[in-house]
DNA sequence: CTGATTTCTTAATCTAGGTTATTGGATCGG
DNA sequence: CCGATCCAATAACCTAGATTAAGAAATCAG
């Protein structure tokens, strides 16, 4: 399954409505300045599968996701699968290791479903930060957002028992718990899909 | 070594020289912009056990260790410690959650050992943002670096075993496991002391 | 220096969650 | 529409790490 097999009718078709509404929750931009930001993005169409970043791959831009879901996740060294993040429409996703030293990852991020997004390439990035300095204010927000919620996670995995995560994930993502399947949120919680399950059936046992 | 020089950066009694060599790592400060910054600076004297933020306090600055050692833990619903971070000096330290929102957090910040710490409140910074953009620029970088550990941290939690995060943190933070008591690292690496004590011990015996 | 507090170790027992295997049900791609 | 792949559920058994308890060693405050 190769991202490459674009299909040319979806080139420039895509909408900047929802990036452009994103950015604005934290600066405020000309329509000046949001010509030369859409401008710097690229836009790629991701079928269900499809790998946007290998692992040692070096990450070279990031994606905002217009439609679908991304997942990022990396494999341990006993090919169990750890999702870090999932990305569905309106969220930003990247190698952020690979990203900022240009080294080769170990993140990979690919599509549980067809999906749209925007990539704005590392390059182009810094050329905004000087362009347009207000940006070096946004990245800096969405980063410290995403620092506050991660530090929650890392402290939920230290505190809480297995049903109390899976819990906590339904009420902070009641959309995704409906469309992306069971095993991927055992990966992201951090149990096997196995012990979910009981934990589900232990809980509608209860429950009645 | 000019004696008029030194009395420049201790103008009430603590150094800093250890800050701005932490910021000029990511941005270029004028000596003007440097007095602007260190004008903003509260310096705080902390004795070994000293709290610097209770649970439930609104987080009012980001913390900067000039000397010393504090941590940043939460305390769960059966009473048990989880370390989020240690802050040796040239260390930021600060409960970002309740610093963003200005909401009650739940971090509890105190120093392990007695400590000197710099303050810069929020309020301060706010205003070190508009009349010195290029601070934008640093606190992105450096929020930025505290997120891809906070990621490196998770996927270690939720892929290797105690050993291993054990091995992990001696790697990491060679000259705290000097410092801090072992219990304190348990608390972090997310395993009882008593286990911990064990694996030491199982490690020393397959070593001879 | 000294008693008090905190920290470390060891060991027996217990449990949350992992492993393996099997089955039936969904979903997908052709 | 159909076979192939993937996914969810259940159950028997297993292990990493928790719990409890108790003594030894280190560190601290007066």
């Amino acid at each position: 399954m190769c991202i490459h097999d674009k299909h040319a009718l979806y080139l420039n078709g895509m909408d900047y409505t929802l990036i452009l509404k994103n950015i604005s929750r934290h600066i405020a931009l000309t329509a000046k300045e949001q010509a030369v930001f859409t401008g710097m993005l690229e836009e790629q169409v991701l079928p269900r599968k499809a790998v946007l970043l290998h692992e040692n791959d070096i990450c070279r831009a990031s994606a905002f996701v217009v439609s679908g879901c991304l997942r990022g996740y990396t494999i341990d060294s006993n090919g169990f699968e750890h999702v870090l993040q999932f990305a569905p429409p309106d969220w930003w996703i990247a190698d952020m290791y690979s990203l900022i030293t240009q080294q080769p990852g170990h993140l990979v991020i690919d599509a549980l479903e067809d999906s749209e997004v925007l990539l704005l390439p590392k390059k182009e990035q810094e050329i905004l930060y000087t362009r347009i300095p207000k940006f070096e204010r946004f990245f800096r927000i969405i980063t410290e957002n995403s620092l506050v919620s991660n530090r929650q996670r890392l402290l939920d995995n230290l505190s809480l028992g297995a049903q109390e995560r899976y819990a906590q994930f339904c009420k902070r993502y009641p959309t995704l718990i409906e469309k992306i399947p069971q095993k991927q949120v055992a990966a992201y919680i951090g149990v096997t899909p196995e012990f979910l399950s009981k934990l589900k059936a232990a809980w509608l046992k209860k429950s009645r």
